[in-house]
DNA sequence: GACGATACGGAACAACGTTCCGCTTAGCAA
DNA sequence: TTGCTAAGCGGAACGTTGTTCCGTATCGTC
């Protein structure tokens, strides 16, 4: 899931040895930059990065040529952590419920990425393999969810999962603070989706 | 509907008698500026904009301390023409009708605007009176459509217009290229309106 | 035409992203 | 252990940005 994606950001490529202060310096930007952009976003200051990891602003170019690289790095588990609890949501609740419980889980890691919007669509090619990440990652958990519901009779299935899930995204994304304007519109598409569904309809109100 | 955010911006406040020249430059300024952003976005550099029209940094910051004064004067009259066609879609089309049709125009006018959501969602409290304008030029509008459309049965009665506005310029705001994704999102939104209404059921398919 | 108030322009400053290069250090061989 | 070499490091330095400041130019009036 993540061959070409992963080389030459962690510097674990097979043919090459990586120096140990090498490894120690990634390591340590990466857990930087992942303290710093829960803070302030992304776009917050490259020296503050550095700062907090203690290396000089060259080595932090020379392993994240692209500030992407470095976005795409500390999220990419957090990505996985969110794609991975779909199943376990899928086992333990009726269809819908599930995929309202996962759309809630996903606005809650969308929530935290202020800043990352406006990165995305930038126009900047240099984030251009970050949607395709998340898109390879979460189109087929949130697809499945859909189907299983749709199956059920719970939702229509005439619903892009994608589309639903860049939706939901840009719904999360920006808001400042949680005054449930982001759960109640997500609710709303939830509506939307169960708006001539082949099941029994019961009234508004999807979480 | 203006009476304190025009003060200070335009220069031509009650008491006091404006230089020809600082009213020529304000309006140079002003002029550079819409070209500017709609070419380069909001967040174009300033320099940019002072040489189009023609005047030293200083002018500026002069007339447009906050950036966001700015902003706000050069977007203002597109905000009003945006508001000031509903009651025409009003007095032409049915209530659901004139609601979408809206909405339509609104993301029209929001799908121009890049960078804006970024400036608006940045918790730069120097931008705290643009959404201020935007609330209470188009909440009233989508107000009296939603509050129609419901009298008419056509959709639910407890969805907030403020709400419903964020959602729709929300959606709208980060798309790059039209692909039809934001009219299907906000087809969805429609439909979440609908769901539960006390009209007749159909089927989807707001648009 | 002269005067005071107002406004102008651009140099100057601080903060940022990014590049560059002399110095340090890890890894290996003897 | 010692010495060698290439890889990697740090931070000074550069260009670009937003913003401020002040000597100078201009406007409106007498």
């Amino acid at each position: 899931m993540s061959e070409e994606v992963d080389a030459g950001v962690t510097g674990e490529r097979a043919g090459k040895r990586v120096r140990a202060d090498a490894q120690r310096n990634t390591d340590a930007l990466l857990s930087a930059a992942a303290e710093v952009f829960a803070t302030s976003g992304v776009d917050a200051p490259v020296r503050q990065i550095t700062a907090k990891a203690g290396v000089g602003a060259g080595t932090l170019y020379r392993h994240f040529p692209q500030r992407s690289d470095l976005i795409a790095a500390v999220f990419r588990h957090e990505v996985d952590a969110c794609a991975d609890a779909a199943p376990a949501l899928a086992a333990q609740h009726e269809p819908l419920e599930a995929l309202v419980k996962w759309l809630q889980r996903f606005t809650g890691f969308i929530g935290t990425k202020h800043g990352l919007s406006a990165a995305l669509h930038s126009g900047d090619p240099a984030y251009s393999s970050l949607p395709a990440y998340f898109q390879q990652r979460f189109v087929p958990v949130l697809r499945a969810l859909l189907d299983r519901a749709a199956e059920a009779g719970e939702v229509r299935s005439d619903v892009d999962p994608y589309d639903l899930l860049r939706a939901t995204a840009n719904l999360t994304l920006p808001a400042r603070e949680d005054d449930g304007h982001t759960q109640r519109m997500v609710a709303l598409l939830i509506d939307g989706l169960r708006f001539g569904a082949g099941g029994t309809v019961s009234g508004p109100g999807a979480g």
